[in-house]
DNA sequence: TATGTATTTAAGTATTTGCTTAAATAAGAA
DNA sequence: TTCTTATTTAAGCAAATACTTAAATACATA
C-alpha cells in the first residue's frame, strides 16, 4: 500500500497533516462534487445541457434526432442527470420535456458562455 | 441506428435544425471542454486540485501520503492534468512540485469556494 | 563511479461507463 | 378495449478508466 511513504527530508509534516484533515473533513463533498462534474464531463451530456440552456426545453426524441443517437442511449443520459438534479421534467401529454434546473443553469453558466463565444479552443 | 426518428406531430423542425447546426459548429469545443471537465470530475483529481489551490504546491510524494494512495497512481493522475494544462511543474533538486496553472485556478475558483465553505452537501 | 532518493512509465487486471437490443410502461386515440 | 406513440428500463457487450506491480529514468551525494 506504500502509505506514509513521503520520507523526504524537506517534507512539511504540519502541511501534510493539515491536508489530511482537510481531505477527511470534506471527503463527502469531494465525492459529491466530483460526481456532479463527471456528469458534465461527457460530451454527449454537455451537448444536451448546452442545448437545454439555449432552447429551454427539449424531449428525448428531439435530442435523439439532433445528436443522431439512439433514443434509449439519450434517455439513460437524461436519467442520470435528472437523478443528480441537473435536470427536471414536465409532461405535456405523451411527451416529456427536460429542462435545466435553476441552480445548475447558474452553476454551468460560465461554461455555456465560453461555448456561446466559441472561444474554447482559442483560450484554454 | 434510429436516426431522424423524432416524428411526433408537434416536433419543431426549425428548432431541431438550429440545434443540429449548433452541435456541428461547436463540436470540437464540446469535446475539448468535456474532456477538461471529466478530469475534474474524479474525486482523487478534484482533491489534488483543491489541495494545490490551498497549499500552492505539493509533490507526488506529499499527495501520495495525504491521500493514502500509491505514488504511481498519483503520478498518473498528475500527468493527465499536466498534459491538459491544468497543472504545471517546477523542479527543486530531486523533488518535482506541482501547482495549478493560473487559468484553471481562475476557472475552478467557484468550485473551490463551495468546498471552502463546505456548503456542497447543503446547497446543491 | 556506485548508492540512494524521487519520480515516471509500461504492462496487466479489474471496475466503470456508454451503447445496443429487446421488453416494459404510460398516455392518447380509434 | 386495442392500437399507436413516447419514453423508460433491463440485460448484455465493448470500450475506457483507475489502480497495481515492476522496471526505468533522473538527480544528488558519498
Amino acid at each position: 500500500m506504500e502509505k506514509n511513504s513521503c520520507i523526504r527530508q524537506q517534507a512539511d509534516i504540519e502541511q501534510i497533516n493539515r491536508c489530511k484533515d482537510t481531505v477527511s473533513e470534506l471527503n463527502d463533498s469531494f465525492d459529491y462534487l466530483a460526481n456532479g462534474l463527471s456528469l458534465v464531463g461527457n460530451s454527449v451530456r454537455l451537448k444536451i445541457l448546452y442545448l437545454l440552456f439555449e432552447e429551454k426545453r427539449l424531449c428525448v426524441c428531439d435530442l435523439s434526432d439532433i445528436l443522431g443517437m439512439n433514443i434509449s442511449a439519450i434517455s439513460q443520459h437524461l436519467r442520470k442527470m435528472k437523478d443528480r438534479n441537473l435536470l427536471e421534467t414536465e409532461r405535456d401529454a405523451q411527451t416529456i420535456f427536460y429542462s435545466l434546473t435553476a441552480e445548475y443553469e447558474k452553476m454551468l453558466n460560465p461554461f455555456f458562455e465560453m461555448l456561446d463565444k466559441n472561444k474554447i479552443l482559442e483560450t484554454i
